[in-house]
DNA sequence: ATTCACTCTAAAGTCGGCTTGAGAGTCAAC
DNA sequence: GTTGACTCTCAAGCCGACTTTAGAGTGAAT
């Protein structure tokens, strides 16, 4: 099928040209995420060097934070010809909603810290810290 | 050792005023986050009422990315006299850091992903959408 | 005395996302 | 023709955080 194996990558530099370990990007093929564009006689696979960019764009979303599922569908869709762009802004959407949710809720808790810092060390000075060694605790009601 | 077992609560108690499974709670005791504050002959765990704060806070913390470790540790520099609020302030800022970076990432994407919609409609009207059906995957660079 | 909800332990299973191991074939260089 | 780096497959292992299963004991009510 290919005019000539020097235009193919092999796994291994697949791998070096993505970061991501060849163990990993044949777990990738199991999952139906990323197909060798041919074998060879001896089943080696051979990659287009758009497949670079592939294996980068799922190494990002999974830092995003995105499953390799919901990567999956992204690219599912392209497959079928529609734009994946209304589903990834969707995705991205909720993403960002539930980032900024554990933001906010972590602020709060900083928040707390700082004034049980002020509270702690104002009882030290006035000589009883005892009790409650660290309002923390106390304080996760919910 | 109790005066009272009344004044304790038993685990399907604790399960139920945190929302907490009974088998997460044992298996917080297996990797000693929560220990009963007793049991009895037989072999029944008994807790405190301060027990349902502790996996509230638990709870909570998971909630906001900690791993079972990272909460241990708080715990431990808790039981050790020292204040954990240092260690928790040092968590939680680099929590908010980790989330403020995937949130930009993620907000480069939605911003990618708009100027893409609005490039591509405009190849549409001209009529020339063929190759790159999304521009998202060739994006992905970085 | 029996039913029933609850509890116990120990071990195994689950899920996602890989990695590791074993054993074998391939390929270019010396 | 052998070394060494690379590749292959298949299976098993690993991590965290649990859940599930199996079999047995407990405790209060009927």
């Amino acid at each position: 099928m290919p005019e000539n194996e020097q235009d193919y990558l092999q796994i291994g530099e697949l791998s070096k040209q993505t970061g991501v370990a060849v163990s990993a990007i044949r777990y990738y093929e199991e999952v139906n995420l990323v197909e060798p564009s041919y074998r060879n006689d001896s089943k080696y696979r051979f990659y287009l060097q758009s497949d670079v960019t592939l294996v980068n764009f799922i190494k990002k979303s999974k830092g995003l934070g995105f499953s390799l599922e919901e990567i999956k569908s992204i690219l599912k869709e392209r497959e079928e010809g529609r734009s994946p762009c209304p589903k990834v802004r969707v995705l991205a959407k909720n993403k960002i909603i539930e980032l900024q949710k554990k933001m906010s809720d972590l602020k709060k808790l900083e928040k707390e810290l700082n004034d049980y810092i002020v509270e702690a060390s104002s009882e030290l000075e006035s000589g009883s810290m005892d009790s409650k060694i660290c309002g923390l605790i106390d304080k996760a009601k919910s």
